[in-house]
DNA sequence: CTGGTCGGTTCATTATTTGAACCATTGGTT
DNA sequence: AACCAATGGTTCAAATAATGAACCGACCAG
């Protein structure tokens, strides 16, 4: 393993439960020597990739990063970024994936990828606006935003898309406790007749959905090994792209 | 100088006018030999931290630095960065520093730093709110505002808070212009009648005016030497300001 | 005082980095 | 079509930088 990617590697020993890490820790957990992991981090000081911290001369991420953050934001806009993870999603699961964007109390899909994989295939239109009780998408959102959020959503009127929308609160307060508790939403025909879709919640730094990324099938289409091969994909699709955003799962997120 | 150092160096090479760099380039920019340089950007590719574009073969910042900026800001929220470079500007000076950040239309002090030199100094509100046609710090971020914000600010009543504040919007148009020539701008008893002060734009990711960094002096002890001082650490404090929070001046901001 | 940390340093041994020369491609010029 | 000058990428002996066990002094708890 070259130099380089060893001292790299110590750049992902931080995290937000372990923002502050001494020398002899960071060496511990990067399973190398005590003087090769300081004179690692001595230069990537001196480059502003990490700092000490004035008292107790524990290390943390530098400067440089809110620079090459907002380079990285230019050079490949948060779209392209988007654009890239459903592909990959639509490549893996051969049906329609899509984004969608919590814009206030609208879920927005701003984003999709389709597959040319089969003849027919579920259909978005530009900037559809998503039912949060009524979207495996809106679901994800919902499981994992504010009490306060989600308790004005399921009071205000819940209108039914198809005579398959759920628009009881408690039966959607019940579907709610499954999303927290598999980390994935499904939604058979609450929005459109013929689709079953699954979705997962992407969030921001702080912990918050700030949207959710989904796969929709034909209802038809739908067997139990697609649904298991959907269901993780999805699921990983979301904590990659969540991961890319710079945001991070709550604890309460199970893993995969 | 060690390898990782090297490493490192290759990334500062991205900036907005050349997001992305081939092998040949990046060796040429970085005075380092081709082959060093394709196995580093081969670490940092590898570790996320760098990428290669499809089509051609260039190179571009990777996916890694919104989540280290999101972990960054974490550990170290805006308000310390900022506090941190106050710090140093006003022990540089002698004089009270503080930072301003636009709210909509409103410009807010929010943070400053006190110096213990001097037995008399300008002290400041918590959240005091500063007229944009009267400060320093008013003056700098209008002189890089969107036109239509200024034209805006100029055409509305321009109140005096002291007799020698300028409300004559000609006589501040030509006050913009030396501004803009200068990069920094200068209020002698505008806001308070006693305060001298100077003050340097901070720019955001668009190259928008967020807000400024200014230093306050009692008149009385403004000299040409304080004056000198000042201005260019002023200036200095700015730019570095911006740079840390991942701003960039407009092509139309003075070089020092 | 003792034993166990900690951050940091030393230096002979070892493994990695280096760079000139080398491909294979590509795109523009004659 | 032949040529030239770029490009990205590769090779390998020689040069250099990384490694790690042992070692400091400082600090803290028992």
């Amino acid at each position: 393993m070259g130099t380089v990617t060893k001292a790299l590697q110590l750049l992902t020993l931080f995290s937000r439960a372990q923002p502050l890490i001494g020398l002899s820790d960071m060496a511990r957990l990067a399973g190398m020597n005590k003087a090769s992991v300081h004179r690692m981090l001595g230069e990537l000081q001196a480059a502003g990739f990490v700092e000490q911290v004035g008292s107790g001369r524990q290390y943390r991420l530098g400067p440089v990063y809110m620079r090459l953050a907002a380079l990285r934001e230019h050079a490949v806009p948060l779209r392209d970024v988007v654009g890239a993870v459903l592909q990959q999603l639509c490549d893996e699961t051969q049906e329609t994936a899509h984004f969608s964007l919590l814009q206030g109390t609208q879920l927005v899909a701003t984003t999709h990828a389709y597959s040319p994989h089969h003849g027919t295939r579920v259909t978005m239109e530009d900037a559809q606006i998503l039912t949060l009780h009524g979207t495996s998408s809106g679901l994800a959102v919902l499981a994992y935003a504010s009490p306060d959020f989600a308790r004005a959503v399921l009071e205000a009127p819940l209108p039914a898309r198809t005579k398959h929308t759920i628009t009881n609160p408690d039966e959607l307060r019940a579907k709610l406790a499954q999303v927290q508790k598999n980390g994935i939403a499904e939604s058979i025909s609450g929005f459109e007749e013929d689709v079953h879709s699954h979705a997962a919640p992407i969030f921001d730094a702080q912990g918050q959905p700030l949207g959710a990324i989904a796969v929709a099938a034909p209802v038809a289409r739908m067997d139990d090994t697609l649904r298991q091969t959907v269901r993780r994909a999805t699921q990983e699709a979301g904590l990659h792209l969540t991961r890319l955003l710079g945001g991070f799962p709550p604890d309460t997120y199970p893993t995969p």
